[in-house]
RNA sequence: GCCGACGUAGCUCAACAGGAAGAGCAGCUGAUUCGUAAUCAGCAGGUCAGGGGUUCAAAUCCCCUCGUCGGCUCCA
C-alpha cells in the first residue's frame, strides 16, 4: 500500500477494518491534521475504512480539501440554523468557488441580525467539535426520518437521488441527506464568515418555491480568510459604480430611464480615446468602417428569425405610415443586408465589416447592474464573410487581433472556452465539423490555452469566448467568435465561385471589447478608476500657486492643449495642499505645479500619480516625454 | 420577472420608540495670495423617490407604483 503525505511517499502494508483515521494516527509524527483521504484518485472521509492495496493520499490543504472542508461548513450552518429555528425547511447547501451557501425554505426573511447570530452559533458548534460519521440507512428509513422533521425538500431530493441505500451524515442531533465527503468533526470548521443572504429558486426553477439562500465562506487558515474578507472590500472600493459617481464618468438616471447610460464629459472622453483606437486599428487589420440605423423594418427581424428566437429580449415595435419598426437588438442582419446589395465574387473574400453598433435589448428589472448589464449598448460589432478555406486563418487572426487589443487595455490573463455543438441546432453536422475543427486548429496555433466546452455553442454555430481577468483576479467575458450557418442561408447570401456557381460564404460574428459600456465598466474596476495616461479624462492637472502665476499656467496650458494633451488648470483660489489633494482624489496622473520659481526658468514642478514629488523639469523636456508616453499607451506612468 | 433590503440637500450620511428636517463635503459671497493630500467666515440649498391611507400629528406606521442594491433566472 502507497501512502503519500505532504511530500513524503511511504511504502507500508495495512490491515483492512481499521479508519484512515486510526491509520493517519498511528502513522503522525507531528500536530498536523489531514481533512479527508484521496484513496486512488477519489476524495473520500477520514473515518472510512482501509480497504487494501489502495494508493493513499491524506490531504491537508489545496482546493480539493478546501471543498470539503466548506461542505463540512455549509452543514454546521444548517445545523446552525434548525437550531436557532427549528422547523426551518432545508434545501442543498454545496460548497461553490468562493465559499460555500445552504438553501432554507421559511416564512420569515433571515435578517442581518439573524445573519451574526447564525454566525455566532456556527462558532460554538464548532468549539462542542462533534464528530461528524456518516452513516448508510435504507432509503426507507432515511425517507421516514426527513418526513418526521418536515423535511419535504430532502424528502424530493432522496426520491431522486437515492437508488438503493442513502447515504447520511450526522452530527449531533443533525443529519443530512449527503453524498459527502466531509472533514471528521466540526471543530474543523473555524474559519469561516456569514456573508450574505438572497432568494433562489428551488431547483433554479422560477415556478417553485423560493428559498432563501445564505452565503458562507471557511478558510484553512485565519490568515486566508482575512485576505478573502480584505479582496471583498477592496472589490467594493473599485466598485464602477461608485467611481463612476466619483469621477463623474457615466449616470443612470431614473428620469432617461433603468438601464441606460448617460456618458458624462469625464466619462465620454474616454470613450471617444477608446472607440478612435478600436477603429484606427481596424482599418490597420483590413476591416472596413460601416454605420447602421437604430431601427428597422419589423421584416428584416422575420427573416432574420430574431423575432422567433430572440423576442422576448427585443423592445415592442413602433408603427408609422402602416410601417412596423423595430429598435435593433442586434447589428448582423444590416450587415448581411449589405453584403446582399452587391455581387461579390470569391476575390472580394474576406469582407470584414466593423461597426460600433448600438443595440437595445429588454432585459428583466432584476438584472440590470450599472455598466455591466444594461438595455442600450455599443457593440464593437463586426462580421467577416469569407469561404470556409478563410475560416481558421480569419479565426487566427481574430485571435491574435483580440489578444492585441485587449493587452494595450492591461488585460493580459484570459480563460479561453470553446463551445461546440449543442442538442438543439441548425445546419448540417458535417458543416459543424468543419467550424469546430477550425476554431480548435486556430486556437491551437495561436498558441493560447482554452478549454472545451461541450454542447454550450449557439444554436447557429459553435463560438470560441475569450474572460479576462482583471487585477484582482476576477474574470469578465468580453471578446466573442461566433461562426454563423443560420442568417447567410436565411437571407440566401452567397458569393460567386472560380467556376461561376454560387456558393453561401461563412460569416464570423465577432466582438472583441463586447459592448462598450461593459468593457468601460471592467475598465473601471480594473484600475481602480486610475487610468493609464493614454486613457485617463484629464493627464494634466496645471495648480499655480498664486495669481502671479496665472497667466504662466495658461500659457502652459494652451501649449499643452495644442500637443492635444487633455489638461486642465486649477485657477481657483485655493491652497497648494487642497489643490493637489483634488487632483490626486481625482486620480490624475501628472500635476504641474507652478510657482514664481517655476515661471522665471521656464520650469514646472512634476507630482505623478503614485510617486509624488519629481522636482522640477523644463517643461519642453516634459513635453516631449508626455506625447512618447501618451503614443505607447503604457501602463505604468 | 421572482425573493429580500433600501430610497432624506449635487455627494456621503444623521434624525432614540410618530411630536418644528440636521451635519460634513461640494456650490455661492467675502477675506486670505499661500511651495506639495483639506485657510477662515458668511450665505444658499429639501414636495424626506412618487401616490394613497391610518393619526390631533407621518421622513418614521400600512398599501400601491417607480428606482437602486444582494442574489435567482438570463446575458454583451
Amino acid at each position: 500500500m502507497k501512502i503519500k503525505i505532504g511530500e513524503k511517499k511511504i511504502e507500508k502494508e495495512f490491515k483492512e477494518g481499521k479508519s484512515f483515521w486510526e491509520l493517519w494516527k498511528e502513522l503522525k509524527k507531528d500536530a498536523s491534521l489531514p481533512l479527508c483521504v484521496k484513496v486512488n484518485g477519489v476524495i473520500r472521509d477520514l473515518r472510512d475504512e482501509v480497504e487494501g492495496k489502495e494508493s493513499i493520499e491524506f490531504l491537508f490543504d489545496g482546493e480539493e480539501a478546501l471543498e470539503v472542508l466548506r461542505h463540512s461548513a455549509s452543514h454546521l450552518l444548517a445545523q446552525a440554523v434548525l437550531q436557532l429555528w427549528p422547523g426551518t425547511k432545508t434545501g442543498v447547501g454545496p460548497p461553490i468557488k468562493d465559499g460555500f451557501y445552504y438553501d432554507f425554505h421559511r416564512k420569515e426573511p433571515f435578517t442581518s441580525q439573524d445573519l451574526e447570530k447564525i454566525e455566532k452559533r456556527m462558532l460554538k458548534l464548532s468549539e462542542q467539535n462533534m464528530e461528524i460519521r456518516r452513516e448508510i440507512w435504507p432509503k426507507g428509513k432515511a425517507i421516514d426520518y426527513f418526513r418526521k422533521k418536515g423535511q419535504n425538500f430532502k424528502i424530493e431530493l432522496i426520491e431522486e437521488k437515492a437508488e438503493g441505500d442513502v447515504s447520511v451524515y450526522a452530527q449531533g442531533e443533525f443529519v443530512d441527506f449527503c453524498r459527502g465527503p466531509h472533514v471528521p468533526s466540526t471543530g474543523y470548521v473555524k474559519y469561516f464568515k456569514i456573508l450574505s443572504v438572497s432568494a433562489a429558486y428551488w431547483k433554479g426553477d422560477e415556478n417553485r418555491e423560493s428559498m432563501q439562500r445564505i452565503y458562507g465562506t471557511a478558510f484553512f487558515t485565519k490568515e486566508a480568510l482575512d485576505k478573502y474578507l480584505h479582496f471583498l472590500e477592496e472589490a467594493k472600493k473599485r466598485d464602477h459604480r461608485k467611481l463612476g459617481k466619483a469621477l463623474n464618468l457615466f449616470l443612470v438616471s431614473e428620469e432617461i430611464g433603468p438601464g441606460l447610460i448617460l456618458w458624462l464629459p469625464k466619462g465620454g472622453i474616454v470613450r471617444k480615446i477608446i472607440e478612435d483606437y478600436w477603429r484606427n486599428e481596424h482599418i490597420r487589420k483590413g476591416y472596413d468602417i460601416i454605420f447602421t440605423p437604430h431601427i428597422a423594418d419589423l421584416n428584416l427581424w422575420q427573416t432574420s428569425g430574431h423575432l422567433d428566437f430572440y423576442k422576448e429580449n427585443m423592445f415592442p415595435p413602433m408603427e408609422k405610415d402602416n410601417v412596423s419598426y423595430q429598435l435593433k437588438p442586434m447589428n448582423c442582419p444590416f450587415h448581411i443586408v449589405m453584403f446582399k446589395s452587391k455581387l461579390h465574387s470569391y476575390r472580394d473574400l474576406p469582407i470584414r465589416w466593423a461597426e460600433l453598433g448600438t443595440v437595445y435589448r429588454y432585459e428583466r428589472s432584476g438584472v440590470l447592474h450599472g455598466l455591466l448589464r444594461v438595455r442600450g449598448f455599443t457593440q464593437d460589432d463586426a462580421h467577416i464573410f469569407c469561404t470556409p478555406e478563410q475560416m481558421e486563418d480569419e479565426i487566427l487572426s481574430t485571435l491574435n487581433f483580440a489578444r492585441e487589443i485587449l493587452s494595450t487595455f492591461g488585460f493580459t490573463e484570459y480563460d479561453i472556452f470553446l463551445s461546440t455543438r449543442p442538442e438543439k441546432f441548425v445546419g448540417a453536422i458535417k458543416e459543424w465539423d468543419r467550424a469546430e475543427d477550425a476554431l480548435k486548429k486556430a486556437l491551437d496555433r495561436s498558441g493560447m490555452e482554452y478549454e472545451i466546452d461541450p454542447g454550450a455553442g449557439v444554436f447557429y454555430g459553435p463560438k470560441i469566448d475569450i474572460k479576462i481577468r482583471d487585477v484582482l483576479g476576477r474574470t469578465w467575458q468580453c471578446s466573442t467568435i461566433q461562426v454563423d450557418f443560420n442568417l447567410p442561408q436565411r437571407f440566401g447570401i452567397y458569393y460567386v465561385e472560380e467556376d461561376g456557381k454560387h456558393q453561401t460564404p461563412i460569416m464570423i460574428h465577432r466582438a472583441l471589447l463586447g459592448s462598450i459600456e461593459r468593457f468601460f465598466g471592467v475598465l473601471i474596476e480594473h484600475y481602480g478608476g486610475a487610468f493609464p495616461l493614454w486613457l485617463s479624462p484629464v493627464q494634466v492637472e496645471i495648480i499655480p500657486i498664486t495669481e502671479r502665476n496665472h497667466d504662466y499656467a495658461l500659457k502652459l496650458e494652451n501649449s499643452l492643449r495644442q500637443a492635444y494633451v487633455r489638461v486642465e488648470t486649477d485657477l481657483r483660489n485655493e491652497k497648494l495642499g487642497y489643490k493637489i489633494r483634488e487632483a490626486h482624489l481625482n486620480k490624475i496622473p501628472y500635476v504641474m505645479v507652478l510657482g514664481d520659481k517655476e515661471e522665471k526658468e521656464g520650469e514646472i514642478s512634476l507630482r505623478i500619480r503614485g510617486k509624488g514629488d519629481m522636482g522640477r523639469m523644463r517643461f519642453s523636456k516634459f513635453l516631449n516625454m508626455l506625447k512618447e508616453k501618451i503614443k505607447n499607451k503604457g501602463q505604468e506612468l
